[in-house]
DNA sequence: GACAGATAGGTGAACGTTCACACCGGGCGG
DNA sequence: CCGCCCGGTGTGAACGTTCACCTATCTGTC
């Protein structure tokens, strides 16, 4: 087996460069008192020995931090690795490094079991705060470094202007549009089909897309059915919707997300019913695949890698206060109309 | 703002308790060579005092790694996700961290750049090798630091046992029994959509699904069509795949995997061929939507996240010689027949 | 020609751990 | 009763950086 030959430190540099180490870390970190001479001797050093900063100690020596852990508790939704994507993105770019650490649903977590899963105190931390799990985790970090977290989630515009720690969308502004939508199309109401929400009992949060969808429904003077709850799965999905569907009275469903929908759509088909014919359909996010199921799927678009963006920047200006407080600046949640809904058959 | 109180340390504890700094370490790591009485003094000052080791720290002192950098190009799709959450998992139940880097693909990444996603040398690495970027990284890694890496990518049961730096599932031998299940039904030939492979050419790899695909036509005597290649993203796939669907000679595809399959399945829809009569379609990944879609599709199911698991194990094993090599144990890739394949029509 | 001020560079400590080793006391074999 | 070993503990250095502060040397000014 190949000796690990140990890795060049700055002192290494130093001596071959013949100047201090502390000249050695002025060049690396680009300091602009250090002569061209002393620089290029230096550069040619590094050069030779393969020299590379190890970042664990330069952030134990109290250096700018230079990385960000997410705290999420479902990578495989499509909210939160989109989101999570937009983070690393915006985080590469500036050479950050992005530690990721997956929550446990099923496990209950004490606090000093989510602190821990942080490699110091104190570090930046973006919270994907959708489900219970994260919701505990924000209340945790809120606790303890309010300084360094930021927290993604579903938030109208006035909750996010008064927690100067949030970032998010409007997800119940853009479901209320999406149930205006199928009630101008004539339908009589709309059911819904939920994912879990962040406090276990429906109808938490303002922004949440069942809220929006239940105040809707209750300005147009509409009948407010029962929503009907499901798992994150599809296969959960599939199983909670098929009394909906089974239902004649039941003419639109609006779907907690895409993957929801298509396990309604799935279901509505086994029980013999037509979309849009006898059932307009409705999803959330805008998924990659929705708009290639046949037929293809009415939904709402959502902008996560913007918002993932979003918190990396909000984060930094977080941490380090000498950057400005970034305007949020992402699309808003956009209707889109495909081939799944239509006015309702009789 | 809340101003961050510095976190105790290691020597905060051993004032508390009254003794020297190491034997707060050992306690904290378990050693059994101190006295009951002590411990739990020092245990008590813990608990007072909320300390918690820094994993920076004990890192840069040469302590045991507890960390996993996992190099990937692309999350959003299925098999490096699922892989990412099975070492997630494992690693999460050891209590080692882990982080993620993601190679952009657009970029040519330079060694060096390669090297400095890592957050020190020598740093455990899983490099996700399922395409260019991923196998430019397997690649540097190797020559950098073969003792503490492990590369994911299809390869066959003798690949796997020549290079004890590799994990993966043999997807030729997969594609290979899918498309013997399409000449069974007795299709005259089968036609491939592909994915973009490792290494920019066709029929790199003999574990590469067009690989597998191609041997089987050969092997029965069958026309071997031209692969029709696609990219990553549905929408690249519904274009590419266009022109297959519009011949009413071809009457089996094998897809890449299940999101090409979903846009053959639209394209066919929309070119007015209906699935399975006119057109046998068939997936690769068992994706979770694949049950799902209408009609459900017909793939191959493959357990990336036990993949993912077993390639942490043997990083474990290789970075610390004294755990003995796992066994890989994961189950073999298994055609799922759904809805979407069939006998030829005429 | 002495002096402030900038410019280039060095020195030592600190960050929070682990590692290697030295030390101390008591039980036990000879 | 001496010496040896071993369990239990302390000491100091090391890991690779940055930070705070100090020291030269050069420039230009009155």
């Amino acid at each position: 087996m190949a000796q690990p030959k140990k890795a060049a430190s700055i002192w290494d540099v130093a001596r071959l460069a013949g100047v201090s180490h502390q000249t050695v870390s002025r060049v690396v970190n680009g300091s602009p008192r250090v002569a061209a001479a002393t620089r290029d001797k230096v550069l040619e050093a590094i050069a030779e020995l393969g020299y590379r900063p190890n970042r664990l100690a330069r952030s134990l020596a109290g250096g700018a931090a230079e990385s960000v852990t997410v705290l999420t508790a479902d990578t495989s939704l499509y909210g939160p690795e989109a989101a999570l994507r937009g983070i690393e993105k915006a985080a590469r770019a500036l050479d950050w490094s992005v530690q990721i650490s997956v929550l446990d649903p099923a496990d209950t977590h004490s606090d000093a079991d989510i602190i821990a899963r942080l490699p110091r105190a104190g570090e930046p931390t973006i919270i994907m705060a959708h489900d219970e799990p994260g919701m505990r985790a924000k209340q945790v970090l809120l606790d303890q470094q309010p300084h360094a977290m930021v927290a993604i989630g579903p938030y109208t515009a006035e909750e996010l202007a008064a927690s100067p720690w949030l970032v998010g969308m409007d997800d119940g502004k853009a479901a209320a549009e999406a149930t205006r939508y199928l009630l101008d199309l004539g339908h009589e109401t709309v059911h819904h089909l939920a994912i879990p929400t962040s406090t276990g009992t429906f109808g938490g949060g303002k922004a949440h897309r069942a809220e929006g969808w239940a105040r809707v429904l209750r300005e147009a003077g509409r009948a407010v059915p029962e929503p009907v709850p499901s798992g994150w799965t599809i296969a959960e999905a599939f199983k909670a919707v098929q009394p909906l569907v089974a239902d004649p009275e039941v003419t639109a469903i609006l779907c907690g997300n895409d993957h929801l929908a298509l396990a309604t759509m799935r279901a509505a088909h086994l029980a013999g019913r037509s979309i849009p014919g006898d059932l307009s359909v409705v999803g959330f996010d805008n998924t990659p695949f929705s708009g290639f199921t046949t037929p293809a799927l009415t939904t709402v678009n959502q902008d996560f890698e913007s918002v993932g963006r979003g918190a990396f920047e909000l984060l930094r200006h977080r941490v380090d206060g000498s950057i400005p407080r970034p305007v949020p600046g992402w699309p808003e949640p956009e209707l889109i109309v495909r081939e799944t809904s239509g006015p309702p058959s009789s």
